[in-house]
DNA sequence: TGTTAGCACTCTCAAGAATAGAGTGCTAAA
DNA sequence: TTTAGCACTCTATTCTTGAGAGTGCTAACA
């Protein structure tokens, strides 16, 4: 808290400039911040001030005669140090809450849902990342007939999560064959993670040692094609539209480069997930997110746990001139929320 | 092809207007007609076969000076009865055909892949609503133990869609149990439509015709939760950034109401099924979709066929102002592209 | 009778000029 | 160190003007 360069004025006047500016998407002058706060201080004085915060790379100026907003490294120093927690009203929990009542066990809905709450609530644009299946550990699978070509292959997971594949087989198989294949995939692989099993799979070697058996056999085939799946994350985004009434946004071109990147799933995904995997909260501000045609969007993203160590990402994504304090809170609770959820339901 | 009203002169006319129109995206004015068209007819001549035009309801003015562009009833006569069919070129269906070559046999995939092919190709907005499992007929169900209070039931249509089901068990069942109640399922169930099921499933009275047993036997409630799975239509939305490119939606607020449509999957879904279900190509010209926010917009749709009689419908959204001849070849090959794709394969 | 040239008229669009207003930076006094 | 005062800068709005595009109408023509 003890910032060297920031005495306390400082900050003070940082912090109103923020919250002023997040209100009114407006320059905020020295005269406004007399009139809103009652700092006990002149026009001229703040200015002063405000002239030293530019300077030190904390406001900017759109042109000599406006007020100042904050530059990305002025939120950082908010986001980081200045602004204060704001809880979640009772209402605002209770809404969230009820937001799951009606998805019962469908993993999907859930997902699904987690993005409309978000977005519906912070008015951004609420995202969803799929935990990762990779390190989900394999429960019991089951492997069903279609036709004389292809079985389907029912995954289900330690966490809940189901997962289908149709899978060629090598030749027809009979229901014998297919429930002795079926009885020693379970025997070997289940209780292994999912990467592991891949491992396994996809080596002659590994799956020899395992198997005990050629690589043409049935068994050996199936496997292969069973665990070949290549690691997917769902991705669900809601609330696209909460961008339009951003004054910010007015122009076409400034949303279009948006839309455009929210348009590809995977950038989307990597930029939710891509982080060092700390398992708190996460802002990245403006330009931090690294990602062309979103640099004047903020990201708030957390980690939410599926059962054991499987982690998937939820997300909102906002204009850089966010409410802070609250979308962390929102973000914060409803991964607590979503990860309540999955521990005892599923 | 005789209209009345409109002579042969009138019908070149406004041919020309509408593809002059299409391509600028500018009023069309008499001058422009002569320098483009070879009519053998002077500009005077032809601002009056316009003002004839305009005072049939086929043309509009924006303004005194300014040239004229089509009315929704304009573009509705060249659809029906002005426009030449445009084959697309041997690349473009490639192109469609190939779209579909990494997709093999996932369900999911296809429609999304059908999605984004539309969009890629016709530069517009590409829509897939995934077949109603209503009318399809149940092939086989497979149930699979998942704790003491829930199954998984695995429904394969004779389509080749599967479908998963988490079901509530009011008691614990042996392994032994759920055989015998997955195999008095199949043999009762496969082979009829789901609707038939449903209808079946939650009525007392038939439930007992059929199985002769009571509402509280484990099979009858494992019955009733299975089946009492909602309607549910998928919606794949593809290219929604490609309106950001045409002119007319160079202000915010009109793409605006666009994009609060777009999100309402289930209004879009109304939009591109609720129509006759005539199996052709059906175009719907700016306000006939009757939709608030998508006044500007014309739908091409079509439905495709996932063997038997299990429909789905897939569908162009773009500005009232598109190719019509070019988005109506599209989406009429990708349909056909896409039913034999799940006629061989599935 | 249908077609065309000519012309007046209308409307838009872009560029420039003038004005008001907001907000700053600086200076000098408290 | 703080503050009042003031000159200065930049924006945003409004109005005007002129050019250009395109029409509708009329009168002549085939």
């Amino acid at each position: 808290m003890t910032n060297s360069v920031l005495d306390s004025r400082k900050h003070a006047v940082l912090e109103a400039i923020v919250n002023c500016y997040n209100r009114t998407a407006e320059p905020v002058s020295s005269q406004k911040i007399v009139r809103d706060y009652d700092m006990g201080l002149s026009a001229a004085t703040l200015r002063n001030t405000m002239a030293d915060l530019e300077e030190l790379g904390y406001l900017t100026h759109p042109h000599t005669s406006a007020g100042r907003i904050p530059t990305e490294q002025g939120y950082r120093v908010y986001v980081d140090s200045l602004m204060t927690d704001q809880k979640l009203s009772r209402r605002e929990k209770q809404f969230i809450r009820d937001g799951y009542a009606s998805s019962r066990r469908d993993f999907e809905e859930i997902m699904e849902q987690t993005s409309k709450i978000l977005s519906a609530i912070s008015h951004h644009i609420g995202v969803v990342l799929s935990p990762e299946l990779h390190e989900s550990i394999l429960h019991r699978l089951e492997l069903i007939s279609i036709d004389s070509e292809h079985i389907l292959a029912v995954l289900l997971m330690a966490s809940g999560v189901v997962k289908n594949q149709v899978v060629s087989i090598p030749k027809d198989l009979s229901d014998g064959e297919l429930h002795q294949i079926n009885r020693i995939l379970n025997e070997k692989l289940a209780g292994l993670p999912l990467k592991q099993i891949r491992q396994i799979s996809q080596d002659p070697v590994k799956l020899k040692a395992v198997f005990d058996l050629a690589p043409s056999d049935p068994i050996a085939v199936v496997t292969r094609n069973t665990f070949a799946l290549e690691q997917e994350t769902h991705v669900y985004i809601d609330g696209t539209s909460n961008f339009f009434s951003h004054p910010e946004f007015g122009e076409v071109q400034k949303i279009e480069s948006l839309f455009r990147v929210l348009e590809q799933k995977e950038q989307v995904a990597d930029l939710l997930s891509s982080r060092p995997e700390s398992l708190g909260i996460q802002v990245l501000i403006g330009s931090e997110n690294g990602c062309e045609g979103m640099e004047m969007c903020s990201i708030v993203r957390s980690s939410y746990r599926v059962r054991g160590n499987q982690f998937g990402t939820i997300g909102v994504i906002g204009p850089t001139r966010m409410a802070y304090p609250r979308i962390v809170s929102i973000v914060k609770f409803t991964s607590q929320t979503i990860s309540e959820l999955f521990e005892e339901s599923l």
